[in-house]
DNA sequence: TGTCAGGGTGGGAACGTGCCCATTTTGGAG
DNA sequence: CTCCAAAATGGGCACGTTCCCACCCTGACA
């Protein structure tokens, strides 16, 4: 109990006969070291029970060997939970092979979304990932001109500069609608995310191209926009039914507000699938559990995480360029459809 | 272009006519600056757009204003993901207004969790907050051990000597149990959490402590132990309804293992509730989209996470003691009971 | 007018590390 | 055995901050 202070580069150098230099050679893996210098600083090293501290190390090296993930918490709050939870679980099994330090930031409101910048350069992180980011976004311009590498999950719009690792937002929900299509439905309506978001629109843009590929007219009756939300995806297919009520199919551009759709589908009476088929985007645990089971588009949530971190280490580093990718989504049939 | 470097305390001295350590009163808001020094600095810091570096601020103070939180990623993969996120939320939120850092650590397996409190001492963090720990778990004194205040969700054994937030789990499955004893069910079964974790301990003392209340009979035969997986309550409803084929209730230490319990009943052609009761603990999403929508013991996640963090930064900030806290949990009925 | 208390101020040292560079040691060739 | 290149080593400095302490200045009191 003498508050023994931890023991530092100096301490393990005395105890091993040799200079600062020569043990911070062996801790950084220098090969300019005798076998026998290291062996002597090997042993000090665990005599003392040292570990280096990584905060004088970034003081002089410029570097935090940590990168921050950016969620909002206004969008994780509601539900969609195991997307974002799915994310961390990628971007923190990336880090760990990699070493790096996992900063999390849950901002809840714009005015913490605008004081981010400052704090990520208070922080000293070497880059930010970001998650679910608008159209008109400038905070990743913002942190991308401060000299921070920054990743986005999902990209802002098609013409997209910076990094961002993207699920086929597109060629999913176009697989969703064929199969609705090739199951002999007519009127296959969707409730879109938010429009002022690229995943919004690219399902929409799916849900259209599918049409024009099988030659059926898609009309903007069948078009109701949702947010994310259950409750947003009930209230859609409430006015999608009383618009257009012979409709025999929707495509929902979530789990979620499919969650919703099936819950005012059952205050209306009508069956599904028997008549009116459902289909989800995202294949959450909640696909499996609602009645009857969601047909939905698998998007690969936790590969996606797992993406952007190593996308950020490559960049930070071993210097590599921006990076886009796009993962492949898969349609999963259960029994909504 | 030019590849500006950050400004530093000496830039803003210089800018302001001052001396640094002017500068540094005027950022951590000591009062010995004249008014005058004052509004020069803050001047000049907002024309330089200068942030302190934390990094260098950490070397002398030798605090990092951050916490780690650990979390093992075993059990939050097992569709728990509500729990472990409303507790991230709490945590977060709490450092938020404490401006503290939040590092996220999820430990796969045994390898990396032997591995953390190395981890943890190389990255200088302030304090430690350790979900899910099982009885003879080493790892908490370990850390103490080495200097660092930690928190604990959930108590290890009821003599638990460091800081815990933990719910009400034996008041709160006593409450569930004499529910379904008031509705005049008589043969409650129960299906456990792990036995080796406080949490699955308690609820089940809190099981035995409402048939005792009421005077009823509780033999072993009515209890099984599950995993707090689905599948795990799914298998144990089995065993049950082998072993008690009368029984006409089942309390679920989890949601989770109580939505694997409905499934079973389910393949057996029992109702619910008609033919048998069940109820759950937790009250995550889960519980409102089961069919029929569970009967369960709501405990305040997010809350026992906020909780944990202030804790935490009362140590570390305040010099505050060691301290345990209990939060109540509410039954909440629905209709599988 | 001289003294002194105390508010303001700024320079120096230290925190623990990486890296530059000068110096010492080693080993092999002549 | 000598010499020299290359390997091995260690001291000094810098990184950006906080804190200690010495100093200066102002104004009140004797």
């Amino acid at each position: 109990m003498t508050g023994n202070r931890r023991p530092t580069i100096k301490t393990v150098a005395a105890r091993a006969g040799v200079g600062r230099t020569t043990v911070s050679r062996v801790v950084n893996g220098s090969d300019l070291v005798s076998a026998d210098a290291r062996a002597r600083v090997l042993a000090a090293i665990k005599e003392l029970n040292y570990v280096p501290n990584s905060v004088a190390r970034g003081l002089v090296t410029n570097r935090t060997d940590a990168v921050a993930l950016v969620i909002p918490e206004s969008e994780s709050r509601l539900g969609s939970e195991p997307f974002f939870a799915a994310i961390i679980r990628g971007v923190s099994g990336a880090c760990a092979e990699s070493r790096i330090q996992l900063q999390l930031m849950l901002v809840r409101d714009e005015a913490e979304r605008d004081q981010l910048a400052e704090s990520v350069a208070t922080r000293r992180v070497d880059g930010v990932l970001l998650v679910s980011v608008h159209s008109g976004d400038r905070l990743p311009g913002m942190l991308e001109e401060m000299g921070l590498p920054t990743v986005l999950a999902g990209r802002r719009d098609a013409g997209e500069q910076l990094s961002y690792v993207n699920a086929d937002n597109a060629g999913g929900a176009a697989a969703a609608v064929r199969h609705l299509l090739g199951r002999g439905r007519r009127r296959v309506a969707t409730i879109t995310g938010p429009l002022d978001m690229d995943v919004g629109r690219s399902r929409l843009a799916g849900w259209r191209a599918a049409h024009r590929e099988a030659g059926v007219a898609a009309p903007d009756l069948l078009v109701e926009t949702g947010d994310f939300t259950e409750e947003g995806g009930a209230h859609a297919m409430r006015l999608l039914l009383e618009r257009v009520p012979d409709l025999d199919a929707v495509f929902a551009a979530s789990d979620l507000m499919a969650v919703g759709a099936l819950a005012e589908l059952r205050r209306w009476r009508r069956r599904v699938p028997e008549d009116v088929a459902v289909v989800g985007f995202e294949d959450s645990v909640l696909a499996r559990h609602t009645n009857p089971p969601l047909t939905t588009v698998r998007q690969p949530v936790e590969e996606l995480g797992r993406t952007m971190a190593r996308i950020l280490t490559d960049i930070t580093q071993h210097g590599a360029d921006r990076r886009q990718i796009t993962l492949p989504t898969e349609l999963v049939v259960r029994e909504s459809s």
